[in-house]
DNA sequence: GCAAATATCCTACCG
DNA sequence: ACCGGTAGGATATTTGCG
């Protein structure tokens, strides 16, 4: 029989020494399904050397063969490596393990150049060999076999046919889904599994219910967890979701059941419970859990990824609509019966933000999951590179192309883009043009590759193309694995924006397809990085070379056309460029690039008014509508204090919208007034900075690094990447040994409010001003006769 | 021997 | 575990003076 199922998650099980590929999914009437494929078997390549005795080889390759754990097929095939037609034999083994076991002694026999593709997940292999799409539908032809009391699913199949994917990304109808969050009870920093209870699981469903499983008064939670393993039992989500779920709550979850002799016993596989996998995420069989703060780290405008602050952001619930405890403070509210509702309204709230997050972020995970073939629960753990690497493993498959070993290699670094030194100061009306896509674009035009790179030949400019200054070339024909991807992926994303036309913005439709061209707009982008990362698959540093390099000649070539038309050229970045915006003249100047250089540029704003200091890569923009852009400068980077940004924002938009000198100076000393009056609320003083290694491998005692082994006394742990909070607080001898962390400081009075006034405050207006003629000693003066009004002043005198 | 100058470390930004 | 280029604060180290 032929069936159609939502491909959601698979895995394998070796049953009697026979692998069995499992394939969860959800069938058009709604079923929920496991297909079985027992069928499919382990195998991996080893490349041939030319002119070599293939029975020879193949002999000596049997005779290694050991029948307990056999080779069962030795397969002569023809395939290509890096462009190049070799023979390799595919070698099948009975089980994964046993690829393991034979790659190394293969690789090391005479005649074989390398082994390959030996260390691709068995349930990998499955997915690309069958072109299979998670999050998408499929159809395949089984057979319906008894199902098994150990999968908690209402049908399954034996997979005797084909099995192949359709078009549709739809998800189905009734998809389940639920949103979950736990706290936990401790009064000394960290929470520890072996000590410290679950007081309360907060769970959401897609219907919108809410439900809270609570520890008893006694703060025994035995029952508290074996309700929410009942619940998701019962419930039988596909997808659950948490913030930052695969980072404490599973892990404290999994410990904790252990501790207290609960079973976890809330998988679709009876006895299995949730446990760690590839790049770290929690894998709940048989369901797909999400860790929602994986995507909420792709969102560089929220500098501190709080729930909240995500939520926030996002519109899905504003800060000031919902209660917000400090961690250290939970053990109080559970304990005071008058605090105790505000304390599951906090949880309540929680779930509810995540569960929104969900809809923020789930429609384009699904398609990054169905574009790059990784299941959807490991999507969102595996890094841009990983990714990248997946959809390339997918096309080399399909293009007949090995996979190359991830091998190591020591880094070696090469020349970037050019950056333009600013022409400082103020500047009316100006258009930033943008190359689109100039890094895949040229990788297309130029047939960058580590396939198509020319390396014991010599360079001949009928069939290469050379890049410039570095004079690395590639050949011209055919077109490489690189160009051919790349073609594909901006090719696709232009069909889904047309295909978007036809729906209205506010459909379904229009924004499963907008979500499906941001993710093969992030594939795009990030294959430049790619190719200059030692751990790629298909490093090619000198690819990544020539791209700069091909970049450099772009741009400034572009620069030399801008001003051969009278174009003033202000700046420019990579593949930007700031001009003076003379419609005509700037529309023939994207003509001329066009024509002269094959690349589209595009205006991508008009700034009424744009002010650079002398320093690169930090400029303030007022647009047409009166918006205010800030790039690079203080006010858009997290690690200064909220005030002093908050500052910098307000005297840009002064000087940009009014140009008014003194009312700038006047709103800087308001503000110090209020900072030495104590009005300014602590949280604005916060500095926040991560910690980028383990604090033992600092070599300086940089203010973060003290805070946070200020912490770790505390029994609070740190860990690599945690953002530190913290004030500088009065006192004397270096910033460092004053910076405190931010939750111990409650008094107001001790903080160094000159600390923030001469290192934060002045120094962050004093970025914008002094290029207005404020002095610093004018500032400075202006601060510090701030909020020390004399009785002359107050009666509306002049200063003296 | 001290303060100023310079170097190094470090983070977070831009494209 | 995608890249290089860049700014700028804080700490650590060296330099210049006489």
């Amino acid at each position: 029989m032929i069936i159609e199922f939502y491909f959601l998650d698979n895995s394998y099980e070796v049953i009697g020494n026979e692998p069995h590929i499992i394939i969860w999914g959800i069938k058009r009437d709604g079923e929920r399904i496991v297909l079985r494929d027992r069928r499919f078997r382990p195998y991996f390549y080893a490349i041939l050397d030319n002119n070599v005795d293939y029975d020879k080889i193949m002999k000596h390759i049997k005779t290694s063969s050991d029948p307990k754990s056999p080779i069962i097929n030795i397969e002569l095939v023809e395939k290509k490596y890096f462009g190049k037609p070799v023979k390799a034999f595919k070698i099948t083994t009975v089980i994964p393990e046993y690829v393991r076991k034979y790659r190394e002694k293969i690789r090391n026999i005479p005649g074989i150049i390398d082994v390959v593709e030996a260390d691709i997940r068995f349930s990998m292999r499955y997915i690309i060999d069958h072109d299979l799409k998670p999050c998408g539908w499929h159809v395949a032809e089984v057979k319906e076999i008894p199902k098994k009391p150990i999968y908690r699913v209402d049908r399954e199949y034996e997979v005797v046919g084909d099995i192949k994917p359709l078009e549709d990304t739809t998800p189905p109808k009734d998809l389940r889904l639920i949103a979950f969050d736990i706290e936990v009870y401790t009064k000394t920093g960290t929470p520890k599994p072996e000590r410290d209870p679950v007081i309360i699981i907060g769970v959401m469903n897609d219907k919108e219910e809410i439900k809270q499983f609570l520890a008893s008064d006694d703060k025994k939670d035995k029952n508290t967890i074996m309700e929410f393993v009942k619940y998701v039992q019962e419930y039988d989500p596909d997808i659950i979701v948490g913030y930052n779920s695969d980072g404490f709550d599973w892990p404290y979850l999994i410990d904790r059941s252990k501790h207290i002799g609960v079973k976890l016993d809330l998988t679709r596989r009876v006895g299995a419970i949730p446990k760690t996998s590839t790049y770290g995420h929690i894998s709940v069989p048989g369901r797909l859990n999400s860790d929602l703060y994986y995507f909420a780290e792709e969102i560089p405008e929220v500098k501190i990824k709080s729930l909240e602050n995500v939520a926030d952001y996002l519109g899905v619930m504003k800060k000031d609509e919902r209660v917000l405890i400090e961690y250290i403070d939970i053990p109080k509210y559970w304990d005071d019966p008058s605090l105790r509702p505000k304390l599951l309204q906090y949880n309540i709230d929680d779930v509810k933000s995540t569960f929104g997050l969900a809809d923020k972020f789930i429609p384009f995970a699904m398609q990054l999951s169905n574009l790059t073939g990784l299941p959807l629960d490991q999507v969102g753990a595996a890094s841009v590179g990983f990714r990248l690497e997946w959809y390339l493993m997918r096309e080399a498959y399909k293009y007949g192309e090995l996979v190359p070993n991830r091998v190591e290699r020591p880094a070696e670094s090469y020349r970037g883009a050019v950056v333009l030194k600013p022409v400082k100061g103020v500047h009316e009306n100006i258009a930033v043009l943008d190359f689109s896509s100039m890094y895949p674009n040229i990788m297309i035009k130029y047939n960058v590759g580590p396939d198509t790179i020319v390396k014991d030949e010599k360079c001949d400019p009928d069939k290469h193309y050379i890049a410039p200054e570095v004079g690395h070339c590639f050949r011209k024909e055919p077109p490489g694995f690189f160009k051919r991807v790349l073609t594909t992926l901006l090719q696709l994303r232009k069909s889904i924006k047309a295909e978007m036309k036809k729906y209205p913005p506010t459909s379904y439709e229009y924004r499963i397809l907008d979500e499906r061209q941001k993710a093969v707009k992030v594939l795009a982008n990030a294959t430049y990085g790619y190719m200059g990362w030692v751990h790629a698959r298909w490093y090619c540093r000198e690819c990544a070379e020539a791209v700069t390099a091909w970049g450099r000649k772009t741009i400034m070539t572009a620069i030399e056309i801008a001003k051969s038309l009278g174009l003033r050229v202000i700046y420019g970045d990579t593949d930007s460029l700031f001009v003076t915006y003379d419609p005509e003249k700037v529309n023939e100047l994207i003509k001329l690039i066009q024509e002269k250089l094959g690349f589209e540029i595009k205006i991508d704003k008009v700034y009424k008014r744009v002010f650079f200091t002398e320093a690169k890569k930090r400029y303030a923009g007022l647009l047409e509508d009166g918006r205010i852009d800030i790039v690079g400068f203080e006010a858009v980077r997290g690690d200064w204090a909220e005030i002093a940004k908050e500052v910098q924002e307000k005297v840009t938009e002064i000087l940009l919208k009014k140009g008014s000198v003194n009312e700038a100076i006047d709103y800087v000393k308001k503000v110090i007034a209020d900072l030495k009056a104590g009005k300014i609320p602590l949280d604005k003083l916060v500095i926040w900075k991560t910690l980028s290694k383990r604090i033992e491998e600092y070599s300086v005692d940089a203010p973060h690094v003290v805070a946070a082994k200020k912490l770790l006394k505390a029994g609070i742990k740190v860990s690599v990447n945690d953002k530190i909070g913290y004030i500088i607080v009065k006192g004397g001898g270096k910033i460092s040994s004053r910076a405190e962390p931010y939750i111990f400081v409650k008094d107001p009075k001790i903080i160094d409010t000159e600390y923030y006034i001469e290192h934060q405050i002045i120094p962050a207006a004093m970025r914008m001003l002094s290029y207005f003629g404020v002095s610093e000693t004018q500032l400075r003066r202006a601060a510090a006769t701030a909020g020390q009004k004399s009785l002359f002043e107050f009666f509306g005198g002049k200063k003296k």
